[in-house]
DNA sequence: AAGACGGGGAC
DNA sequence: GTCCCAGTCTT
């Protein structure tokens, strides 16, 4: 069936009446399944936006099934442990989420009664809770009529009204949550910001747009003056630094290895659990790595091979080496900040992704001799 | 106004 | 290899 009003405004972007029916037309029909898309449960809600920021759904989808069947409410989140809420995490990257929704969640139990506040102010207030993920549980959840700003969202709009404005700078900032709220959709506020986000997600990607797909086609000023390429602004990425690491796997007659727990004061993964590590050279010992103190009570043996990882703005190669205690004695290695555990127990630790990596190089290596 | 913060999937 | 993701917080 073709609205005939969809075409009166055809090739006139501001025609913001069209754009909201069709883009909600659209999203009616060609939405994908995500498990909070089965609820109007707030707390099920904002699991699953923390839980989005700078993550793909498809990552996102078996951590939020886990995590609500851990803590299936804001009161058993709120009296978990903290490292079991971090251990759920554990993978997921950006550790300060979980974190900060353990925080919230303690405060929504106390001061909200267990219930995520519906007022845009008290939602704000919520650690871990900024522009974006107020406005979308607040909108999704209670229906309540706030646009919401990610990166979907700023390359739809920058490409539909050619906007020259980088979502990473001030101004160019303000102009999209203007212009967001300005298109918004207030009679169906969740589902048309999901709709946007859905179409930059799956239609007006970043590289290769799929405009012969779009349902906004009529109205994308980039697309109608063949210049998407150009939006949204291209910006200058900073180098990637990269470090050497060596990592030290020991293990006892039981099975059991050495772990390290970085300090609660380490800006980097702090309080995870890993292999003990250090500069590979000394002249790179800045970082984050602190050094290990077990550096010098530990000896390398035999290489076991090279992790690759990267985080953020580092290229991470560590060599990981199977080690021996010097002075033989485990108990040493039995303190606050270290301690021996085997592979059941350490899938139940927060343990770094690294660490994680090279244990199962580890483990497919003994596979490969027996 | 910048940087820091994880990890992975797509190209 | 590079890009960038349903961003927030700290400096």
């Amino acid at each position: 069936m073709t609205n005939i009003r969809d075409h009166i405004g055809a090739d006139n972007p501001e025609d913001i009446a069209g754009v909201r029916r069709r883009l909600l037309r659209w999203y009616d029909r060609e939405q994908r399944d995500m498990p909070w898309r089965h609820t109007s449960d707030p707390y099920h809600i904002w699991v699953s936006e923390i839980m989005l920021q700078q993550t793909r759904v498809e990552a996102v989808i078996p951590y939020y099934k886990n995590f609500l069947r851990q803590f299936p409410s804001v009161a058993h989140l709120a009296r978990a442990s903290n490292e079991r809420v971090l251990t759920s995490w554990s993978g997921l990257g950006y550790y300060s989420r979980a974190r900060n929704l353990h925080r919230a969640a303690k405060r929504v139990q106390s001061d909200h009664g267990g219930v995520f506040p519906v007022e845009e102010q008290a939602a704000l207030d919520l650690p871990g809770v900024g522009r974006y993920t107020a406005s979308a549980i607040l909108s999704i959840a209670y229906g309540v009529p706030l646009a919401v700003l990610d990166g979907n969202v700023a390359r739809v709009l920058s490409r539909l009204r050619t906007v020259r404005a980088e979502v990473k700078n001030t101004a160019g900032r303000k102009t999209l949550w203007r212009l967001a709220q300005e298109i918004l959709d207030t009679r169906r506020p969740g589902d048309f910001n999901q709709a946007m986000m859905e179409l930059g997600a799956t239609i007006c990607l970043p590289g290769q747009p799929r405009c012969g797909s779009c349902p906004l086609r009529k109205d994308c000023r980039a697309h109608l003056q063949d210049v998407t390429g150009e939006y949204p602004p291209a910006r200058v990425r900073a180098r990637e630094k990269s470090l050497k690491l060596v990592a030290a796997v020991v293990w006892d007659r039981a099975g059991k290895y050495l772990l390290e727990r970085r300090p609660a004061s380490s800006s980097w993964l702090a309080g995870f659990w890993e292999l003990p590590m250090w500069p590979a050279a000394a002249q790179t010992s800045k970082n984050g790595h602190s050094g290990s103190s077990s550096k010098a009570r530990l000896k390398l043996v035999r290489p076991l091979g090279t992790i690759r990882h990267s985080i953020t703005q580092f290229r991470i190669e560590v060599e990981v080496w199977q080690a021996v205690v010097t002075n033989n004695k485990q108990a040493d290695f039995e303190t606050k900040s270290s301690k021996w555990v085997d592979l059941a127990a350490i899938k139940k630790l927060p343990a770094t992704t690294i660490t994680r990596k090279a244990l199962a190089m580890i483990g497919e290596r003994k596979e490969e001799q027996e």
